[in-house]
DNA sequence: ATTATGTGCAATCAAATAACTGCATATATT
DNA sequence: AATATATGCAGTTATTTGATTGCACATAAT
């Protein structure tokens, strides 16, 4: 049932994109995190696990609560896909691309 | 059939993912693309329909063939979604930090 | 005109997803 | 000890998804 889910399988649901951007701004237990949301706390609960186990997530235990930090870094992967496209569409490489075809054309 | 799907929910599956990466190469046609592929052509033409209907490709009609070629600016909403999360891991961030702070302790 | 090729669309099916309810467990609080 | 709180896990259901096969249509080649 939990199978092929990865980072971007991770990101895809709009829900566990909000909780990312939630828990960035600080670590929360998965009741604070629920409290922000229309859904039943089980479903908000069931999200949060799967950001964990994409390692998006780090549990911290405290007692008998939970806070779940953001672990940032995972999202290199997701970064490292868009890279090459980002050379595509970024001004900042095109302008480095003439330069170089300049200095081709001197030589 | 076709409602909620965003841009991740596009990038969200790995042969989606291929695909972008081989159209980033150069245009290429339903055909050619699939030949790259174990599924059916019909499988491979569903996720170039899907990815076009998000931007990710664009089409460009030619006789009876239809090549797609890729629209990498789409991908700044992705981007966009990473870049807090950038900040958070990206030394250039932290060096800039720490240097902003010796500014304020300075004056 | 007939045949071959490149695409898209409809119907079907198995598997995965996202949501819910209810229950179990562990730690605080009284 | 009894109760309240925080959390996780199991089971159920409706919806979505990814893949297949078969058919239709348009354009190119013979």
């Amino acid at each position: 049932m939990e199978l092929r889910r990865d980072i971007f399988q991770a990101i895809a649901d709009p829900t566990r994109r909000a909780i990312l951007g939630l828990v960035a701004l600080g670590a929360m237990t998965p009741g604070a995190i629920a409290g922000n949301f229309n859904s039943s706390r089980q479903t908000i609960s069931k999200h949060i696990q799967i950001l964990a186990e994409c390692q998006l997530l780090k549990q911290e235990e405290s007692g008998r609560e939970i806070y779940y930090h953001i672990n940032a870094k995972k999202m290199k992967e997701v970064a490292n896909f868009i890279e090459p496209f980002r050379k595509m569409w970024d001004d900042r490489f095109n302008k480095l691309e003439s330069v170089m075809k300049k200095y081709k054309s001197k030589k």
